[in-house]
DNA sequence: TTTTATTTTTGAACAACGTTCATTTTTTTA
DNA sequence: TAAAAAAATGAACGTTGTTCAAAAATAAAA
């Protein structure tokens, strides 16, 4: 019993070490740039072993958006303290384009990459678990806004949706380069100055 | 003098041939999933042909993100007639957000792939001038809608860059499948109707 | 027209990729 | 210590983007 137990622990090390190692090559020279071949490299492992342990790359890279979500968990934790719906959601917003421009290739990965969803599909996975749970604790915030009177006139779900593509549309933007070239006076804190706009907007809502 | 004038001609056939063959192939099949065997075949040319007249893909890639913005140009042509800013600023959305949804994949090639940006850069060009136009189209709209005394207390281009933002964000989840699994009430308006709360939103400023 | 020069097109060949699987190595069990 | 099971291996396969010497087609010169 104990032994098997043992190997489930050591097959979950391996695989967890596939994933770090992967993760690191991710972050220091780009998704695309890396090879199952530079990932087995990374861990002193052979090619095989990372196909013993992952269906295909699609595999790794979901799991790794998983762990991106969990990440993101980590960003958003000091939310919790916060007891005005307004005031988190004003602060949810910096926390999530923190997160993105801290962590630019998980979150292309987790929000813009087809990998992952892909993954889902191919295993007749109708739903995306991190992508809900994530937009509910948005939705809840909102929610909890418009009960305390705010957002009078509007619909709680497509209003959600809403906030949240303005923040995901700045953090894409600049992640695929769109912010560069387009000539701002202040590239370097567009970001922030366009939620800046945002809030001054929310303020009076 | 006027063979030399046949043979230019001739070549920028050739060449809008093999951009004409491989938007077909983007369209029906995904750019991810084209190769370049598969455009050369299209235009019954062979590989090597392709290679004399583009650099690279990204340089195919490139190309037809101009394109891309040529028919987003046309897509924006009925906003000229529009006089009043506010209305034309709204209508500009609708058009964006109908133009990418119509045009799934050049509107990833325009705003999210990094072969077109990639690209400039190894031709050592700072700028995306097809991106910085179109952005500053938005601009001057969003700039008369200020002179006629909207938008009170904000800044021109951080409010442009949250505008574009907002709606690009919408349709990038969309596009890269973020809206499906996240079991919205009405998934199919989800983009009309959340760019709605936005329009609610400015109507009161 | 025939020959030479130039331009255009070709597709085999290359390196690198994701992926597979028969074989080898290691570990567990008898 | 020997047999069985599990884990790890890396050569090999089909595709990819890309290159380039050779072939084919066209233009210029004779």
């Amino acid at each position: 019993m104990s032994v098997a137990d043992r190997k489930a622990r050591e097959k979950e090390a391996l695989k967890m070490l596939i994933l770090k190692g992967a993760k690191k090559l991710f972050i220091e020279k780009g998704i695309e740039q890396t090879t199952i071949r530079n990932i087995a490299d990374e861990i002193d492992y052979s090619v095989g072993t990372v196909y013993v342990y992952f269906k295909d790359k699609n595999a790794i890279l979901h799991d790794l958006h998983s762990i991106g979500f969990q990440e993101l968990g980590g960003y958003f934790k000091e939310l919790f303290s916060i007891e005005d719906p307004m005031e988190r959601l004003r602060k949810m917003g910096f926390i999530y384009i923190k997160f993105a421009l801290e962590n630019q290739e998980m979150y292309d990965l987790m929000f813009n990459l087809k990998a992952p969803i892909e993954f889902l599909t191919n295993c007749d996975n109708e739903d995306w678990d991190e992508g809900a749970t994530t937009f509910g604790a948005l939705k809840e915030t909102v929610h909890q806004c418009i009960q305390k009177e705010h957002f009078k006139g509007h619909t709680l779900e497509p209003l959600t949706f809403m906030i949240w593509s303005l923040v995901h549309g700045m953090c894409c933007l600049e992640i695929r380069q769109r912010t560069k070239g387009v000539k701002f006076t202040n590239p370097d804190t567009i970001l922030y100055d366009g939620y800046n706009e945002f809030l001054k907007i929310i303020d009076r809502l």
